[in-house]
DNA sequence: TACTTCCACAACGAGAAGTTGTTACTGGGG
DNA sequence: CCCCAGTAACAACTTCTCGTTGTGGAAGTA
């Protein structure tokens, strides 16, 4: 029992015509002739009885045809449950204050009419965050995905390349640079606390140092922004990496100076994982926004080499 | 939207399987995969997780789960609702007097289960009789309809030959023989009162006539049997014919004499009409039992030549 | 009678939907 | 550690449904 041929019946019922009907419904006169045709040897009845000057429901036909229009409402109920747009995006962003997630406020703003939820999954491992993609449970997460460890049926964008900047207290060496390169930093001490060993944040950090020959001391205990902000104001020698943008270390009280990476500047590569052919009419407006509102990095950039292109989606084979 | 579809997807919810679904619908789990696939393309979102354990439905499912259930339930109500055999058979009978009736009457005390409406079409022609089996109005109608003037779409079958008697007062010259050849009454009057011409009735008694050179005077007022069996107690000349069975002329109180007729004996075709593949229970019940407990008829029998066979279904093509 | 309208039938091509055979992935047990 | 069982998807092929165009018959109408 298909939908059309009950909405095939319905139409000719209420136009009193097979070609009337064909005509509303986009098809030829005999293909609404084989439908009706079909339905009634489905049922075993005759439903319409055919004249000379078009077509009335037969006594079954006048019993059937309100059944055949709920069935029509209900399916068009079903379809709309489930409508892509039918209920807010779910979209993770790992850390409220970071880019992306400052980004995302920032298309929620700008476009108010698009129902957004902003959640943020217990887990800090992408891959894990890929297979709640998969299922369904959200439908985008900002990541830092390597290009070959994308799932089948996953897609990958590019978005966001969050320049780094240099955090350092006020008695730091290059606390009054206006700009420092990359290689300038062999030497320095840079202290990343809180990076769990087989995140995306440490395999980027691994990058980073392996790159430009950085000693980065991703290992001690993380008492929180707080205690880090404390002992960066306090070193002569600390330093750390933040993004710029990010709101994660922000307040001047501790007098610390953010001072922009450049020649090339590394930029940690932001990627939207979401399902392939995913087509939530708020994940289209947003990628879209975030392809041409979002913030544009410098020429001259460095990126992990095992992330895609910028901009680039990877389309592996979907499902089906 | 097919309804298989949705069976499809509610059964691989509830199994948690697609193979266990598969055999529950008794298909290949490669097409179980197929429709989900299909169904999972035509809404545009994503129903079932699948893991290497089985499947699950995902958030969307879980949503759609609910609905794709409740258009099945629809859909079976519909069905119901015009399955043949879920109202009572309609059939209609001419004259609830003659012998059809009676013998629909013996069927329905024989299986008093079947449900039967026996109803009485206001016309007595057979062509509009059987515009009103094609129609729907009536299920079935008792006629006698001459073979090669069937309709597209409607099966006829010759289940019950009505011997003719005559009914004579007692002062008729036949009134004591025990039979009567139908040549032998020839030279006699025979009067049937209240036949319209162009009906049925009024081609059959004129076939009879011209087998026989009977003179079958059809004409004048018509007063209705109590008037037509006074007439006859008090002629001696006057005779008329009537079914055995018929409850049509009955009464004793006139002391009027029913002699068979043989050597031929001419008989009454009634032709059930109906629509060809017409499914309804009850009609294949009467009609199986028509053919078997109905009065059997004598071997050298008459009847009007543009009657099919005995027993015999025309089957002209079906509507589709 | 000619003409129109209405629907059904025939033939055919495209595509859907089933089948079997096979592959890829996952998780558990020897 | 590797193999095996289980699950679902993919590929190739067959069948047949479903659409199209073209045509025909029946019935009303000018």
């Amino acid at each position: 029992m298909d939908a059309e041929a009950l909405r095939t019946f319905v139409t000719v019922a209420e136009t009193g015509h097979f070609q009337a009907a064909a005509d509303e419904l986009g098809i030829s006169q005999q293909a609404v002739s084989k439908r009706i045709a079909a339905l009634e040897r489905h049922l075993g009845v005759m439903l319409l009885v055919r004249t000379s000057r078009g077509s009335r429901p037969s006594p079954d036909g006048q019993v059937f045809l309100p059944y055949a229009k709920k069935v029509l409402v209900v399916v068009e109920q079903a379809e709309q449950a489930v409508r892509p747009g039918s209920r807010p995006l779910r979209v993770d962003v790992l850390n409220r204050r970071i880019s992306p997630a400052q980004a995302v406020y920032r298309f929620h703003r700008s476009h108010p009419e698009r129902e957004l939820d902003v959640v943020r999954l217990s887990s800090e491992n992408a891959a894990q965050a890929a297979q709640a993609v998969l299922e369904g449970t959200v439908d985008a997460s900002f990541r830092a995905l390597a290009a070959d460890q994308v799932p089948a049926g996953i897609s990958v964008e590019r978005l966001m390349d969050a320049p780094l900047e240099l955090l350092v207290g006020p008695g730091h060496p290059l606390a009054d640079a206006t700009h420092v390169r990359p290689a300038e930093l062999a030497g320095h001490r840079i202290w990343i606390p809180g990076i769990t060993p087989g995140t995306e944040w440490a395999a980027f950090y691994r990058s980073l140092s392996g790159a430009f020959g950085l000693s980065i001391d991703a290992l001690g205990p993380d008492f929180g922004p707080e205690a880090l902000m404390d002992t960066l104001a306090e070193s002569n020698s600390l330093a750390t990496l933040v993004g710029r943008g990010d709101r994660y270390l922000w307040p001047r009280a501790h007098d610390l100076r953010r001072i922009p990476l450049s020649d090339p500047t590394p930029v940690y590569p932001h990627v939207l994982l979401f399902r392939s052919g995913d087509q939530h009419p708020v994940l289209t407006a947003l990628r879209a926004y975030l392809g041409t509102a979002g913030p544009r990095c410098p020429q001259d950039v460095w990126a992990p080499e095992w992330v895609g292109a910028a901009d680039r989606t990877t389309e592996p084979a979907g499902t089906n």
